[in-house]
DNA sequence: TCAGTTTACACAATCGATTGCGTAAAAATC
DNA sequence: GATTTTTACGCAATCGATTGTGTAAACTGA
């Protein structure tokens, strides 16, 4: 009948039971200087009027809001649903809540987000930076209040922060070289924004596969691009019209490497036997494509759990300790989509599940 | 030098200007009461300062944590990371953080999220069940508390909720009627778990295509399990070796149609001419595979935003009204994996972007 | 049995912002 | 100029939990 309910306090729960508020405090955090009885009383009589503690008292009291915030380009990417999964997956069970919030991989709504999250008093920060951010200072209220930022795949090294990336010069040149073991010779590029670390990385590894091999480094062959997919088709467009056309791409995500191959299909090129593909990130996609897609495996749900532990371990290490950085391994994921010698038949390994 | 630069409050502002805290928050809220001047003064100080507000003792104050509660299945998946994606729109420029956590679909840990969530005392709570959620208790601390609920995509029709939904029943039916006006006589379902009200639907509206084409609905072609993309291998292998084969599939969703596709082609079946195929989500891998999948258009991000509107309306109407349902429109993308008439030739309007 | 220890609990301040009520000072009214 | 009305602001309680300090009562040991 009673219309609005009051939530129960430890006040309530105090005087039901003729003891004092702190005792009923200190009873419920199993404090060692309250009697065993009156301790069991109380957790009793708290469950059975529908007790639950304030956490936003609590929170005011000991200054804190169990949440981490994390600021990312797209939910609906897979690379970075998976990150998130693997953030939430620790966080929760440290006993922090995640709030997540999107750039949509612009500057200036990162800013926003990023102070909104410092209003709502995140006790850490979990960021992979917008496509066009090129400046920092809107980190920095974190950084002054000693609140832990962890940057993820796309960082910069400008900041000095915890990181956890993986190593793109690596992945790019094993994947270029690959491409280059399997007979290519002109190898094309689809990259991305220079800026961003990992686009720039990228390009960095395959220019350096080709020139280990002693291939020229043609500009014309390395297109820049969003790498989406119809950038990607448009690409492949123009590359397989040029007089002297390549006869690999590697591109810097699936998106486009998919479809690259399905443009080059469409316009009778054999894959891989007159354009060989690789691809980056081991999307879903990748492997459904004909031919499947050679690609670069990323550890997402890793990163993600190392990332949301690097804030917990920050948490602990009150004082300023040297940020740390943590580099994952990636994996050549080989696909027909490159294999042109003719010793590789079947699929090879290839981490296929749902 | 200073180590413990303590957070500057609105004491310490009312104190440099000689006025009270009362003045100070009065005029960081543009009250009316307080004088242009004094509002003025104080919001520049304040800035000065670099005072932020301190949203728990307000939240403390006011009853509030500006927090959406969200629990689903698996963030990493491509319907929900886009349902998310809308939610995180809306409730943000709602000026609410969205708070995720996953039931990784067990009963269990959706129980425990609830009960997280609602201690975290979010203000709302968004819903996509667990598979095997059959109860609803742990939701009742919410309606006791007035807290609004939707239920997204997976709900129950047990608890009066609001919901945003899609009519599962007519999307399948449109699907496997558009398999029937192909020409296809037995057509076989892949079929989820039916205590689930969305797989439910889907089957029932199956079965009612056949019925209302007067075909036979044959319980050898229904297939129970969780839809995975083995699941979907292994079923078509069941399917494609009975004496009776059936001439379509219409799959609940499309990493086990996809599956279907490749297995079929796999054993020499042609897709579609001697098995077509029709999935339900319209994943980004429905586009790639080969061919490509016909299938149902799910309006993901715009579930995830209406969700939260709703959330936010339930929050302005106080007193409890009708819970709602709003039923969202789906699509029939039609492709090549069940087009069996020579009439369709090219790809139809398709909602392909990147 | 009495000083010294433990045990078990209460007092009251505190975290920072909000808000109903009250009131001087300034302005308006006649 | 006296009175009423406005304007602009302060006082103090409040939200609910936490915690340093203080203290009866119970217990210990010689």
């Amino acid at each position: 009948m009673k219309k609005k309910k009051k939530e129960v306090t430890i006040y309530d729960i105090a005087e039901e039971l003729n003891v004092s508020a702190t005792t009923v405090s200190r009873a419920l955090n199993d404090h060692f200087s309250i009697g065993k009885k009156t301790t069991q009383a109380v957790k009793k009589l708290a469950k059975e009027m529908g007790y639950r503690p304030n956490i936003i008292a609590s929170g005011l009291r000991k200054n804190k809001t169990n949440a981490i915030g994390v600021i990312v380009s797209w939910i609906n990417r897979p690379f970075i649903s998976s990150l998130i999964s693997g953030i939430e997956d620790v966080a929760d069970k440290a006993g922090y809540n995640v709030i997540i919030s999107q750039s949509n991989d612009s500057f200036e709504k990162e800013i926003t987000k990023a102070q909104t999250l410092y209003a709502s008093r995140v006790e850490g920060l979990i960021v992979s930076l917008a496509m066009d951010t090129k400046s920092y200072n809107h980190f920095y209220p974190y950084r002054q209040n000693n609140i832990p930022i962890v940057f993820v795949d796309r960082v910069s090294f400008e900041m000095e922060t915890d990181k956890v990336i993986i190593n793109n010069f690596d992945a790019a040149f094993t994947a270029t070289e690959h491409l280059i073991e399997m007979g290519c010779k002109r190898i094309a590029h689809f990259a991305g924004a220079q800026h961003r670390n990992i686009y720039k990385e990228r390009q960095d590894g395959y220019i350096h596969a080709l020139k280990k091999h002693n291939l020229p480094v043609d500009e014309q062959l390395i297109l820049h691009s969003n790498l989406s997919m119809e950038e990607g088709w448009k690409g492949t467009r123009r590359l397989l019209s040029l007089s002297h056309p390549p006869d690999a791409i590697f591109s810097a995500n699936d998106s486009a490497a998919v479809s690259a191959i399905q443009c080059a299909k469409e316009m009778g090129i054999r894959i891989p036997e007159e354009l060989a593909v690789a691809g980056f990130n081991n999307d879903r996609i990748s492997s459904i494509v004909e031919p499947p897609l050679t690609t670069i495996n990323h550890p997402a749900i890793d990163m993600g759990k190392i990332a949301a532990q690097q804030v917990l371990k920050q948490k602990k290490n009150r004082e300023m300790v040297e940020s740390e950085t943590v580099i994952l391994k990636t994996e050549l994921i080989i696909r027909q989509s490159s294999m042109r010698n003719r010793l590789a038949k079947g699929p090879t390994s290839d981490s296929e599940s749902c």
